[in-house]
DNA sequence: CCGATGTCAGATCCACTGAAATGA
DNA sequence: CTCATTTCAGTGTATCTGACATCG
């Protein structure tokens, strides 16, 4: 009896419904959790190009993660905590773990990447990141695996991989 | 060598940053040709449970669709074509809108749906397809699997098959 | 040329109105 | 029979985000 929860079964044949309705629910919920930490998932893209690929000039990183420059410059500024009057280098000093949870109105930003000028050309801005941004990358990671587990919660280890395998070759194609 | 349209491998080895992306870039599509004829996604989901269900009361189907009611009285408000319509809303550009094979008339009329005051409860109302809505719908269907064959070009007929039936796995278990 | 700030549009969500049904 | 409560459709608003444009 026409259950008011099914979806249209036209719909759930369709690949692409599919993939936006799974994928809007996983970027919902990863988005979650990363506000909690008062972060954006644009922040864990971030950290991970230039763990991944080493210091970046804005503009590139911008191109990388296919995002516009102007709103890459906010991002980085807010890794970098120079907005909000945080504590930029934060008293603490090294570590800086900054895992504040809940975001009260102190907003605990921390030199999680560094501004740097280019030696060789002065008018680039390098990106790099600091010690403290790889300790918040490994907990974004923990964070998108974790949400991984409960979205993929129905598929056995083969199914997973398969999944990945075959998302990785759409998506890789679909780069060019 | 760095080039600077790779990603990052740490997050493309994540099935949900994969899900995401080409979900949204699937979406991203599709909502640009449903914008050439003055529509949007919700639109063609709207149409989809009427033809897979039947006739709803609009309060069910947008419990149905998960989708706030108060959005769904517009929805349905456009669908019937009842004033300004389908044609405006956010396309711009191109005020083709509305291609129903009628094309009498500057604007619209286009009743692809049907509202009706249920007799027995005069605060429901009964939405019902028209034949010009199950027209659309195939248009909007034809316009999905087009989508769908540009996304998917990557992979074979058995991928796909198999991709689907992955999909169709994870999501009807979020469903719960 | 590059990065920063500001503006705009789309989507989602929430509160409210008015009509209509239900139950005390 | 009347009154209070609930449910529904519809309107309008607040907010959030992503995309675009201009300024330094």
């Amino acid at each position: 009896m026409d259950d008011l929860r099914a979806v249209p079964p036209s719909l759930t044949g369709l690949t692409t419904y599919l993939l936006s309705r799974t994928g809007k629910i996983a970027r919902g919920r990863l988005a979650g959790r990363f506000a909690e930490r008062g972060l954006r998932l644009w922040h864990h893209a971030v950290l991970a190009a230039l763990a991944d690929f080493g210091p970046h000039v804005q503009r590139d990183l911008a191109a990388r993660l296919a995002i516009d420059p102007s709103d890459m410059a906010k991002i980085v500024d807010e890794l970098a905590g120079a907005g909000a009057g945080a504590g930029t280098g934060a008293g603490a000093g090294t570590g800086a773990g900054v895992r504040a949870g809940t975001e009260t109105g102190t907003e605990t930003e921390a030199g999680y990447v560094e501004r740097a000028r280019d030696t060789a050309d002065r008018r680039r801005i390098t990106v790099t990141l600091t010690a403290a941004g790889r300790a918040l990358l490994a907990e974004l990671d923990a964070d998108a695996e974790a949400v991984q587990d409960e979205i993929l919660d129905s598929l056995t280890d083969d199914e997973r991989e398969h999944l990945n395998a075959l998302l990785r070759k759409v998506f890789t194609h679909l780069d060019n």
